[in-house]
This record gives C-alpha cells, sequence and structure tokens, in this order.
DNA sequence: CGGGATCCTAACCGATACTG
DNA sequence: CAGTATCGGTTAGGATCCCG
C-alpha cells in the first residue's frame, strides 16, 4: 500500500475528516468525476482524460478506491486487455460530494476568468 | 510557500482540479468545517478542535485559506494575543461542498458503525 | 497565546523498464 | 492495453525551540 494509510484518526468520529479517509487521494474525486459523468471507465480514457496523474499514480487510486468499495471492476478477457470501470451503489452515494466540487470549481473558474487569472493548463 | 504548490493544472479547466487545488490541503476542509459550524475561531480552539493537525500545519494551512481568500484573520493586539479567523463571503461560497463531505462523512460512519468498525479516535 | 524558523525523516510520486 | 516493480529525488509534515 503506497498512500493513504488512513491519515485521519476521526477523533470524535469528524464526519469531513471521515470523507477525507476516502477521497484525500491525491487523484481520486477527480477519478470519481470522471465515472460519475461517464467520460471514461476504461483504464486508457482515465489515464487520457486526467494528463497530469501518472498511470502509476491512476493504477494506485483505482485500487484504493475499489478496496474502499467505492468502485468496482470488470475486466474482460480479449486481446488487447480491456478493463471497465464504474461506480458501485456505495460509490454513487458520494455523488453530491463531486458534483458540489464540480459546481464550485466552475464557479471559482469564472471568478478566475473575470479577474483575468487563466484557468486553462499553465504549462 | 510550504505546500499546495499549485499541484493541479486545471488542463482543460476541469472543475474538481480547480476546487482540489483550493482545498486540497490535508486539513483544510476540516478547518473550513469547524469555522462553518463555529465550533472554533481562535488558534488554540482550532488546534483543540483537530488534534492531528500540529500546530505548524494548522499555521499553514490557514495561511494558504487566507492567501487564497477564503478566510481572513483578525489580530487584537492585547496580552495575552487573539486572533479570530472567519470565513470571507467567498469562503461562504464553498460551504455547500464542506456541508456535502459533513453529510456523507455521517452516512459512512453509520455504515461502519452498523459493520461493527470503529469510527472513534484509534488512537 | 499565536505563531515563525530549523532540522530531519517518512512518504509521495515521477521516470523508467518490464509483463501478460 | 492494462497494469506491476524498482529506483530515487522531492516534499510533506512532525519535533523542537524560540519569540512578541
Amino acid at each position: 500500500m503506497d498512500s493513504n494509510r488512513h491519515i485521519y484518526s476521526c477523533q470524535s468520529g469528524c464526519p469531513v475528516e471521515s470523507t477525507l479517509q476516502v477521497i484525500s487521494g491525491k487523484w481520486k474525486s477527480v477519478i470519481l468525476y470522471h465515472l460519475i459523468k461517464h467520460d471514461a471507465t476504461h483504464f486508457g480514457e482515465l489515464s487520457r482524460a486526467i494528463r497530469d496523474c501518472s498511470r502509476r499514480m491512476l493504477a494506485l487510486q483505482l485500487k484504493e478506491l475499489e478496496r474502499d468499495g467505492l468502485i468496482s471492476k470488470r475486466q474482460f478477457p480479449v486481446i488487447p486487455p480491456k478493463t471497465e470501470y464504474s461506480l458501485t451503489s456505495f460509490g454513487e452515494s458520494i455523488e453530491p460530494v463531486i458534483l458540489a466540487m464540480e459546481s464550485w470549481g466552475n464557479y471559482y473558474n469564472k471568478v478566475n476568468v473575470e479577474n483575468g487569472i487563466n484557468v486553462e493548463a499553465n504549462q
């Protein structure tokens, strides 16, 4: 296990810490977002959709999301191999959080654009 | 600048990445949560409320939240010194995200309790 | 009380190479 | 295509001390 070794002890059961325990991985919410929007369900698609996430990190985060029961994986024994990731019903329960993030992010981007700050890739 | 040096490039302006740019610091959403709930507004109160966050990290995250315009600080020139943190109106706009996290965290805790998993501090 | 400065280690995480 | 393994630099972040 490489990342997210239960950083949050959830003293007094703070609900926000509990949530972070599951989605605080660097790319997890972005992955969930793409799964929600069905922009991407295959490993390669996700990788292309989230350019700044290395394939290694993508694999790790997917594994942890699967371990935590938020997503499930289906493998097709074909050549070339194919894999399909999707939200479990438990994973779907977290949609409101991700959609709230989407919504605020759009607002934030708009504010930045109005202030002349470039929102696009800053490469 | 110590953490969160714009990790996310926001390629194609992915709104979730934009949000993460602001709240992905390890304790930021927890801090915001406590400020929203007014559990704590002083440095010491926040420190006591978020036990697992060191004072150093707390100071750092507060600074970044202030830099990003989500919170503001008022200093009272008294002995002993007193500081009051509060959400800016911009900071208030992110409440839905934090409250969604709270709500899902409560659900998640409940599920864990039902499965006999201890949610409380695992010190 | 509310922080800042330093030191230092564990961990994150990218690059590269390899496999079925 | 969909990953895993290993290496190694970078950084997050704790511990400690200090100061107004």
